[in-house]
DNA sequence: CCGATCCTGTCAGGTCACCGACATTCATCT
DNA sequence: AGATGAATGTCGGTGACCTGACAGGATCGG
């Protein structure tokens, strides 16, 4: 999941500014950052008519909290785009529940079901109040049937995420709990943050809370993370990427 | 350099035998078999242009078991494709060992790392005599710039694979061992056989191989598989998914 | 045919993580 | 401010898996 996370902070501002005369301008200026959180593309640069393409079929929404934006097994709507907020990807409930992953501003999801034609492997929920973009399926295969650029740039975010999933999987692979806990708070840290509850961050690992529980204190006693309440605070990188190898 | 060191020499040989009429169909025919390998493409056709572009940069390499085709860490040469045989991708060594996937005929590597511009996170070893299918670096990206087939195709390719990535992920996710192991024998079974050493099927699980050979002789006792030298025959994948779940 | 090498089968001891349960603290809403 | 729900801190018993080691069988080379 590591794509690209960038200040909006300085957009946003510029988005108020503009007011709604500019509400064409800002559909550029959401669709331009959207082609960035979509890979890297410094072999296939975007048109401005590619961006404009996409700045047409983008739908915003303001999602609130806890909202299940769509569940396993169902085929897939469209595509959604984070924007701002949290989204959490996870399969089974109660003590089976296993989180493949969390979304943050920059990430997509629901495309690969699409790709595949396959349902959707797990359920989406929305964890802070949260605005989201969505394209439709119908959009989104007519965009990457059309434009080489955005077809390439998908390309490397689907790549990216690939490559985020199998290190995910070498993190587990064989390894103690101590481990793969330093390796998933260095993974998901932002700003040295990682303001998940523990609950959470255990059902990412497939491991039970007070397992993960014990291992946070023997963390937090030598000084390299801060427990609080229902976040972790990355103190020591240095040190949690020594126990995580 | 590892392509041009590669034992090429036999395949020359019979393309010089061949001619330059029976070179030319052999290489399109080479071409629409690795076509039809990278993704499904119900939505971009693939255009005679396009498999003909392909059929010549493609490179045929005739590779004997245990050579190591590369090495985890060093750049990306090129885009491998598995035509006959397979090749294990491996992290660590000695006992620490982690084997994240093994491909076999139609399967493709080396494009995520090219994609992303990242060091190849695994080591990558032929397991049989094999025949591999080689773009390199340029190649590779001069067709995803210039073919809009070819690169929808293959972001449809990266797309099962990272599907499969979040399959087996959450195959661990707080399974017991036996759950995984049932697991990744119906993953792995190919005509009802998985012709992999213990040593393998654990150092894929991130297990020791005394832990896996008790679950497979508990397995083999209940008649669900058959365990042979180097292999495991699937007997019941029916009862086998029953124990996965 | 024989040695070398790989693979399988098996064992005991020790450790680690699961499991259910409970009390406590924190945040939020009325 | 008080009530309510959620998240944290903590405890033993139990079972599962790891560790290291060794013997025996299969395969392949000379």
């Amino acid at each position: 999941m590591p794509l690209s996370r960038l200040p909006s902070a300085a957009m946003d501002q510029a988005m108020r500014l503009l007011g709604a005369a500019g509400q064409e301008e800002a559909a550029i200026r959401q669709a331009a950052w959207v082609a960035r959180c979509v890979g890297r593309g410094e072999s296939a640069p975007l048109t401005p008519e590619a961006v404009a393409a996409l700045a047409h079929t983008l739908k915003q929404h303001r999602v609130e909290r806890g909202t299940l934006l769509f569940q396993g097994g169902q085929p897939a709507a469209g595509v959604w785009i984070v924007r701002e907020g949290r989204v959490e990807l996870s399969v089974g409930s109660g003590r089976r529940r296993a989180v493949v992953g969390v979304l943050r501003p920059g990430d997509v999801d629901g495309d690969i079901s699409l790709l595949l034609d396959m349902p959707l492997p797990y359920s989406a929920r929305v964890l802070d109040d949260a605005t989201l973009l969505s394209l439709t399926a119908s959009d989104f295969e007519h965009l990457l049937a059309t434009s080489l650029p955005i077809a390439r740039r998908w390309l490397s975010s689907v790549a990216s995420r690939l490559a985020a999933s199998q290190g995910r999987l070498l993190g587990l692979l064989g390894r103690s709990l101590t481990a793969q806990v330093a390796q998933l708070l260095l993974d998901e840290a932002v700003d040295g943050q990682v303001p998940l509850p523990q609950r959470t961050l255990a059902a990412m690992l497939g491991a039970q809370r007070p397992s993960l529980n014990k291992i946070l204190k023997e963390l937090e006693r030598d000084g390299l993370v801060g427990v609080r309440y229902a976040a972790i605070d990355v103190l020591d990188p240095d040190g949690l990427a020594k126990l995580a190898r």
